[in-house]
DNA sequence: TTGACATATGCCAGAACAGACATATATTGA
DNA sequence: TCAATATATGTCTGTTCTGGCATATGTCAA
């Protein structure tokens, strides 16, 4: 379920708004997914933020183009740890990590 | 290699003390093996004033005893994802997260 | 419009991870 | 000491994640 859940979440309309009167997520699973929409405007953040294209820093993070939209986008086949990474790879600190999580900005409407 | 520096942190040696000046560790694993400490040591400190066993946090995650044991010891095969969903699920909100990921505190040598 | 560059989406093979089980090693109380 | 209980470690197997490629879509300047 928990696989079918995810699959749902990924079909696009979910990243409007906050998340909860959906689905039948639990408040856990909502927590979870906001989290990594935080993590997700973070690191497009910092990565605006050095003027660097996906492409660039999919390269300093050994990684690929596509999975740097993915990271950005939140796609449901990101982990919370990738995008830990990521950033951290791009310079975040810990104190950077704890200001995306608890932050209340959230990204706009698609 | 990362992977042979993973089987390497497993073991053991580098759980005491502060992992700089080991192996051939760059800042980014360094920062992300200690961001995986802080999680494991709040995930058993959440534990313990919880009152709860291993396993009885094992059935409340849907997950097994030993992968527990694995979470809070800061285990290799274990991700921060998994610490990030063991501790949501645990009742840690955001801001707990954030707390245990700019704690000081550091797990006693071994 | 065209071309150059940036970002998004779909897919796949290989790597990493999660849960489970067995079993070993504490720890605690009688 | 001996059970009973809790925690740690090793390994196996199915699942998920990751990087990479191909390609689509978007953006913008000339």
């Amino acid at each position: 379920m928990r696989k079918a859940k995810q699959k749902a979440l990924e079909a696009k309309g979910w990243r409007v708004g906050s998340a909860e009167d959906f689905l039948e997520l639990t408040a856990e699973e909502v927590a979870l997914v906001e989290l990594k929409l935080r993590l997700s405007d973070a690191l497009k953040a910092r990565r605006e933020k050095l003027k660097m294209s996906q492409d660039a820093v999919a390269k300093h993070l050994h990684s690929s183009q596509s999975r740097v939209a993915k990271m950005e986008a939140g796609e449901g086949s990101v982990s919370i740890d990738l995008l830990v990474r990521a950033l951290v790879g791009l310079g975040a600190t810990t104190n950077d990590l704890a200001k995306a999580i608890t932050s209340k900005k959230r990204r706009a409407a698609a």
